[in-house]
DNA sequence: GGGTATAATGTTACATTATATCATTTTGTC
DNA sequence: GACAAAATGATATAATGTAACATTATACCC
């Protein structure tokens, strides 16, 4: 019914991230490379400054570090690679948020649950076919045909709520 | 497990919908009343307005109306009705739309699903308590304290999906 | 390697959505 | 009526997102 991934939805707060990072960059690559499309610099650079960690980033927070590194950057520069990114499954669009966080699983489609932390911000990726049975279940009821669900659930992560039962950390 | 609301999420097509917006600001009228709130004219105008129809309302849609209605309508006018509005259940945030839609039971607080028709735009609400209990079950195996959850599901409606299986109309 | 089509990016302008701030008016209460 | 609080008016600006066209880079064919 559930499905788990291998690595905790929300990692350890020490967690070694650029291996995260590295990953995120590798697979992304890899899977261009398979699709036949390009991960030009420009592209890798947002996916990266996205993968800076796992909080959501607005297109003018990454807009504003690109103003520092190329000469025309502008709100189209960095649209237009998120364009390509959420094509790609790369990166999610957090719409609560007007945000954007990076893909931990890019090679197969999905929507995906988002987890996030009204405390410290960070965002964790759930897909769990649970959830979206009972979407699908309930909305079947309503006689309405399920396309992309948008699910955001706004809450308190294993490192910021009250009584830490949480073995980790 | 799951809730059944005495009316459909999609209404029919040719409904009476005279009867739910009356329905909609007469209980609007008696929940301010109780709360001891007040239901200005400015504020029931816009509920109304959002209540014109099934589809969800953007604030400058809702704005150019009320420009030619009163002298000086600009945005803060109608973004703290909304405020008053969605404080008190009575309007629901539609973030993936940026956009506003009535509440069908304001009584209790909650948040709802929405159901959202790519093709006509019209959207409707689930209280389904199999999916909230799907989310939280997923969630805390996570360690994560389920606060509010967004969850706004795009796809056809009953009236726009392929073959209409659907008795009513 | 040069020519050509396409993709990607640069550039400018503007559209849409939302908030901050202070002034004025209205309302409830004494 | 005087006063405090709430609601609204008014102005400005911030934040987010897109349209349109020019230029540059890349892939592909010969």
């Amino acid at each position: 019914m559930e499905h788990r991934s291998e690595t905790p939805a929300f990692m350890p707060r020490g967690h070694d991230h650029g291996h995260c990072l590295e990953t995120a960059l590798d697979r992304a690559a890899a899977l261009c490379q398979e699709r036949g499309v390009r991960l030009t610099p420009l592209r890798r650079r947002v996916l990266e400054l996205i993968w800076a960690g796992h909080k959501p980033l607005g297109a003018y927070d990454i807009l504003d570090v690109l103003k520092g590194e190329r000469r025309g950057a502008a709100p189209p520069t960095v649209y237009r690679a998120l364009d390509f990114l959420l094509a790609h499954g790369l990166v999610h669009r957090i719409e609560c948020m007007n945000s954007f966080v990076g893909c931990p699983d890019p090679d197969t489609p999905h929507g995906g649950q988002f987890l996030i932390c009204r405390s410290c911000g960070l965002a964790a990726e759930l897909n769990d076919s649970g959830i979206v049975s009972a979407i699908k279940k309930s909305a079947a009821r309503a006689g309405f045909v399920v396309g992309r669900p948008i699910i955001e659930i706004e809450g308190l992560c294993p490192h910021c709520r009250p009584q830490n039962k949480k073995e980790d950390r």
